[in-house]
DNA sequence: GGGCCG
DNA sequence: GCCCA
């Protein structure tokens, strides 16, 4: 058990916003399992302080939580008009997080015409059946290989749906070395991006999710039809979209308005709408 | 624009 | 959401 002090970090709205799904609450500890193994952490409301049970170490949680960002200079950046005003002061202390690459394909592909319980609910089955257990109930998320030597009945049991075929396409591309995920780190954020949409099953949306939560691609904007309704309530009316504002036209102006940070931007108005719907 | 799997 | 018609 350790501590980690931090500034302008709240655990509450950095795991709960929706961006990552293998972590649950119960009172004040929230249990997850990330790189293999299982963290239980809580934070110190008035301190911000937190305390830390795992056999990851500081360092690890000081990159994965992004504490490295310095959230005052973003949200300069960010902080273009009352909305995104509001949104940050209400919910600030969300970070982005740094997942694992592999961990945040198979998610994002997953989360196609799905919702967060159940992309939960698929994840867990996943790694319950095909990843290694780590603590009684708790199991690491399953390898590329495991889910490339499956059969499709096999990972049937999952309830994965049509999107259990373009898993298996993936995991294998993975395996094959059709995609090396850790070259994406070096590609600029398009590129990178239209590596990751040659996949099947990967279009605009979710490579946008891979490359802003895996890869550090903060200009990542991802366009999904809650963002899509909040930019259209919030900015329909701007010039930039020279009439109707379609996804793709949301995620260029996005990036454009927002500027550098604007995965930030989108996380918060997301985040925002998730809690109290459009205000 | 409709089908896809729960 | 993605994909294909």
């Amino acid at each position: 058990m350790y501590t980690i002090s931090t500034e302008d970090f709240d655990l509450d709205y950095t795991l709960d916003c929706g961006q990552v799904f293998r972590w649950d609450k119960d009172v004040d500890w929230w249990t997850g399992v990330v790189n293999n193994a299982v963290a239980r952490i809580s934070q110190n409301p008035k301190t911000g302080e937190l305390l830390v049970d795992s056999s990851l170490d500081e360092d690890f949680f000081y990159q994965y939580f992004r504490l490295d960002d310095d959230l005052p200079a973003i949200f300069e950046q960010i902080n273009k008009d009352e909305h995104m005003d509001i949104a940050i002061n209400k919910y600030r202390g969300l970070r982005l997080i740094r997942q694992e690459p592999w961990e945040c394909l198979i998610s994002y592909m997953l989360a196609t015409a799905s919702n967060i319980p159940r992309i939960k609910k698929n994840i867990s089955m996943l790694s319950a059946m095909f990843g290694e257990e780590l603590e009684d109930g708790l199991y690491s998320f399953p390898k590329a290989e495991d889910l490339a030597s499956t059969c499709c009945d096999d990972l049937c049991e999952c309830k994965m749906g049509f999107r259990t075929a373009r898993i298996i396409k993936a995991a294998n591309a993975v395996v094959t070395g059709d995609i090396v995920l850790d070259e994406l780190f070096r590609l600029d954020y398009q590129d990178a991006k239209k590596e990751l949409m040659s996949l099947e099953g990967i279009g605009e949306k979710v490579a946008d999710c891979i490359v802003l939560f895996a890869f550090d691609k903060m200009e990542g904007f991802p366009v999904d039809t809650h963002v899509e309704k909040i930019v259209r309530t919030y900015y329909g009316d701007d010039p930039f979209f020279e009439g109707k504002a379609t996804k793709t036209k949301i995620g260029n102006w996005g990036r454009h308005y927002f500027g550098k940070y604007c995965g930030y931007a989108q996380q918060y108005l997301f985040y925002q709408k998730r809690l109290e719907g459009l205000i």
